[in-house]
DNA sequence: AATGAATGAGGATTCATTCAT
DNA sequence: AATGAATGAATCCTCATTCAT
């Protein structure tokens, strides 16, 4: 057995190939936005030739797509692994926004260069709410009815609420972004603040 | 007395040929992003010649400062007038965030058209900063502060809430921007339900 | 009256930058081909900006269909001025075959970079089958009625004639492009020994 | 003696390959003109990888000199049994043009890739000139010498005859090739027509 | 002050050709 | 001999900015 099929290390070279020229080019994004960007910046920073970008994808505009699926593919690894969380609800409330912080502070180029795009982008802007918006909904409503239906949270609008949680989220990641170097510095009782806040409310 | 001084009418003509181009700027800014927008888009949305935006901005960078000058000086006067609001904290919460979802839908196009290009020109970025985004964080914890010495909130840290009540605010506007109409169509609700956790936790 | 209307001089600018581009990229295309004529060779010949090039025409393309427009609109006017021709047959094929020789030597260039992409561009090739080529059927073709009705001609499908006569000059004239120079050198002879076959045919 | 030389056998595996490229490269060619025809184009079409287009060929412009190369050599192949022809000059015309016009359906898109470059390549035009035109020139002309000699036809320059003839074929060709259908539609009774012109002209 | 034609640098994309496997 | 990924020069077109009128 000399070799292992001849497919699987192609595809893995190509696989490897589209990283390597996504890392790059989200990088770029992040930094100087998508259209501040040219190929051959990407080209460069790739290592490659400004030809070899379109052997792995169709135009500029398809890396972006590139990068926002592999923070799709990411994020669903993350879903299918939210298996055994903490029973308690601060402490999964804790950990889901610390794992979060995390995961985003990981893709932070990625998830940058995609920001900077999406607001001006149809395709992407869809894509990025479908793919990305709508199934973390979708998770965090599912816990909530569950907690709801244990008792454990009062009788409040559900999809709404999931809405200021991750409206929240996207928000402090935008003010990081920014420029509000608070935000990430501070982010651990920033994460206590918030659960004192959302469990128990600000009043005395 | 048949005319007001000639500087004077001549300042009003600059001034309103000056918004006149700003919000077809913004308009388009907001619909395609600065990118993708050339000055021959605006002058024609302008209902002038390109060569008369020169004559009134230095460069087609300088839009998007023009059109932040505008929601800063817009911020100015709320801030101003921010006086005599309802003793009452949760009076005071539901008011701050009607008033600026209704001055956001306002300035929708201007905000949506700086939003597009904040993460990845560092000048607007920082001048969106400490123009727009401090001051909110002072006036909003100034009045933190004074509902504290009221005894009228519990003991969390102060300038970590602005950032979670503002970063809350900015991202449930991201949320929209991209695509969630919930957002705006149970606005009424949705504040009810963020008064009620921010006052009083969901706890049971 | 100091100048003529405003609308006038500009168009006869306008109309002069056209012909001032349309006749550089003639020459090029004439030379070269279309494809291995670029815009910049183009720019440079015409002796204004690339950029220029685009604002008096859509594309590269729009400049062949210039080109073509051209020469249309010069056959128009040869068709029109087509009155009082000689009545004798024979001088009337003469003049015709000296005057079209003449028109295309004059429009060679236009000619030949037309030639050059008929035959693989779809769009051209139809302008030019339905706006040079058909018309020019039609005249003769109502020429030869004429004469048949005259009993100048014998019983002959006429408008298989016309195309034995359109394709021998356009035949004739591919000849001498691909290098043959006897034909335009001996061209009289050429008329004559024509005319004698064309009307008297071969045999003794 | 169980196999021929090897040599043999490659070289016809050798001829077999090019004609496989030659003749996908000249459909495409005919279909959409050599410079909008990709070598992967050609590659896909022929069956083979890019790379073996440069094993067969120097370069892309060598296979449209293939092209020309199986041009001549089939017309070569009838020129050489252009023996025991009718001995009536009238029938040999027919003869002769009905040949031309199978000959040219069956090399169509060989033809009509070839015509759409040759008058902007150079060499190309050069050894069409002189490998397809000159020789048949040439066989015409010594045909009408021989008619003339016996008498059969009147006295006129031959060597403009003979381009007159060829002239108007190759018109007719290009005519259909422009788009013309009624060229080939009505080809028997457009051989009638010419030939009663050529030999009685079209004089009562 | 207003115009809009002219500019030309810049950028995304294509494609003939090469060469390591 | 066959492959097809890599190359990078070349090209069409765009667009912010200038400036003569």
């Amino acid at each position: 057995m000399l070799s292992e099929p001849i497919s699987t290390r192609k595809d893995r070279r190509i696989t490897a190939r589209k990283e390597q020229i996504l890392k790059a080019a989200a990088q770029l994004f992040a930094e100087k936005g998508y259209h501040r960007t040219t190929t051959r910046d990407i080209a460069k920073a790739a290592d490659v030739s400004e030809g070899t970008l379109y052997n792995y994808f169709e135009s500029k505009n398809d890396l972006l797509f590139g990068i926002l699926s592999t923070l799709v593919a990411s994020q669903q690894i993350d879903i299918q692994q939210d298996e055994g969380l903490p029973k308690d609800a601060r402490n999964y409330l804790t950990h889901i926004l610390d794992h979060s912080k995390k995961t985003m502070m990981e893709n932070r180029t990625m998830l940058q260069s995609i920001f900077s795009e999406i607001l001006v982008n149809p395709d992407l802007r869809e894509r990025f709410y479908h793919e990305l918006v709508q199934p973390m909904y979708d998770l965090v409503e599912q816990h909530l009815i569950i907690r709801k239906e244990l008792n454990q949270i009062r009788q409040i609008n559900l999809s709404l609420t999931v809405r200021i949680l991750y409206g929240m989220l996207l928000g402090l990641i935008m003010l990081e972004f920014i420029g509000d170097e608070k935000i990430f510095m501070e982010w651990d009782q920033l994460v206590q603040s918030f659960s004192t806040i959302f469990f128990e409310g600000v009043n005395l």
